[in-house]
DNA sequence: CATTGTGAACGATTTCACAGCC
DNA sequence: GGCTGTGAAATCGTTCACAATG
């Protein structure tokens, strides 16, 4: 099913680039934090630190909302509170579907970020028909064959899917034709979808793969590296060239899980 | 705190992009789903459709990697399989420990993905001793008091934090104090951590505020007819885009207090 | 006079386009 | 002929440094 495609010139974000979006969530956190402890203004370089980033990256960031601070002494946290929350459109109601509740969808629904800013738990839905009814989160579990009609009545324009690999695209072009434009994936898919349905990925394992091979690369800094297998002849031609399924040296013999899919 | 100077002069990746390295498991899956249907060759423009890139990223990728295809006939799959996973640092084995085995941690703990490629779990810690004991994706949890031995017996240098965003810097000022080097956090906070330490982070809320934000722009294009000198809407396409990276940051003074805590 | 807001320099990443090779 | 590998160009993101200003 050729598909896949879909690339733009990304965002016409409309002035806000994208990596600052990204950094807004961090901010709004940390002036959340500091509006909570009563702190009425905050320098550039003190929120800066709060989210972890430098102050000259918050300061342009900032720069592309407009205005909001003052010369000679800082950010207002609760104005800027304020005007964050509404560029990411955080002060409506934003419903939200899950679909797939095994563990992760569990985990999710019972995520208390949910519910705290701007998102609120339309339905839980499972195509499981012994999930159906059982309560998670306080919410009874749906069954699939629902997913439209919670959708449309529900007017829900973001999905979260926490189904396994196999289950997802189904599920996504479900979610789409249903009315959903905006879609976090946790299945370890790549999705297609039409032009204007706008989709995160969140992938356990490949934020470990990231981590591995910083990792090895830490360990193999001591020994100054340069450990190419020389013999690499990448003729490729066929021939010689170890297996691949690596992975070697086993602790146990401790069942290596042939997985299907990547779950 | 001396102006946050915690930053790396951005890992010194000593050759292959950072940008690259994030992309490494995504080719890897889907090699691998080739693999197991027994392709011996892919193109770049079949691999790319697969993993979700357009294939001129993916060539310059491999070149970092080095000169692994075949002008005129493509990638060898088992080979190029083979490479990454040695790139990545999945030929061995990792052992990692999960931290704060709530409703997160449980789904983590059953997450097929860890066992699956490179990744073992080698303990699930927690800090209720009521859990302790109790057996979760078939391992017992322990408690946090055995923290620093489970580390050092195992030679532990992944810890993944599961916990409360009040106990996390804590956790992993143990986690560090302990060897680990490499921290997965999935509590919302920004994590404080010495030089060489290596934390990336995944957060929930922020992937679903940025999700609001284009949603909300979407929204707001119907009434407000844009400008845009192309007469079609030039509208964001379907853009994947995966969690920014997390890089270590300063330290914060504040306690914790974070808006939304998970599970 | 401390601090914002921002052009301009810099650096990283993506895309183009085509030479080189099988 | 088809496809990789890669310089060069284009784009995007970050940092510097300082003028503007409450």
């Amino acid at each position: 099913m050729a598909t896949g495609r879909t690339h733009r010139p990304a965002t016409r974000s409309r002035g806000i680039p994208e990596a600052t979006v990204a950094r807004l969530p961090l901010y709004l956190r940390a002036l959340t934090a500091l509006s909570e402890r009563s702190v009425p203004t905050v320098s550039s370089e003190e929120l800066a630190t709060a989210a972890g980033v430098n102050s000259a990256k918050l300061r342009k960031d900032f720069s592309y909302l407009g205005s909001y601070g003052t010369r000679g002494v800082g950010y207002d946290v609760e104005y800027l509170v304020y005007q964050i929350s509404r560029e990411l459109g955080l002060t409506q109601d934003w419903p939200v579907v899950i679909v797939g509740i095994g563990n992760l969808g569990a985990a999710l629904a019972n995520y208390g970020g949910f519910a705290s800013r701007g998102f609120r738990v339309a339905a839980l839905i499972d195509a499981d028909p012994a999930m159906a009814g059982k309560p998670v989160a306080g919410l009874p579990v749906r069954h699939t064959d629902e997913l439209e009609s919670i959708i449309t009545d529900n007017d829900v324009s973001i999905g979260v899917i926490a189904t396994p690999a196999g289950a997802a695209q189904q599920v996504c072009d479900r979610l789409v034709a249903a009315g959903v434009t905006s879609i976090l994936n946790f299945a370890p898919t790549v999705l297609s979808v039409p032009e204007g349905v706008d989709v995160r990925k969140v992938d356990l394992s490949i934020e470990l793969q990231i981590l591995a091979f910083h990792e090895q690369r830490k360990a193999g800094e001591e020994t100054t590296s340069a450990q190419e297998p020389a013999a690499v002849q990448p003729r490729s031609g066929a021939a010689v060239r170890t297996p691949a399924a690596g992975r070697a040296a086993g602790k146990g013999p401790d069942g290596d899980v042939p997985a299907v899919m990547p779950a």
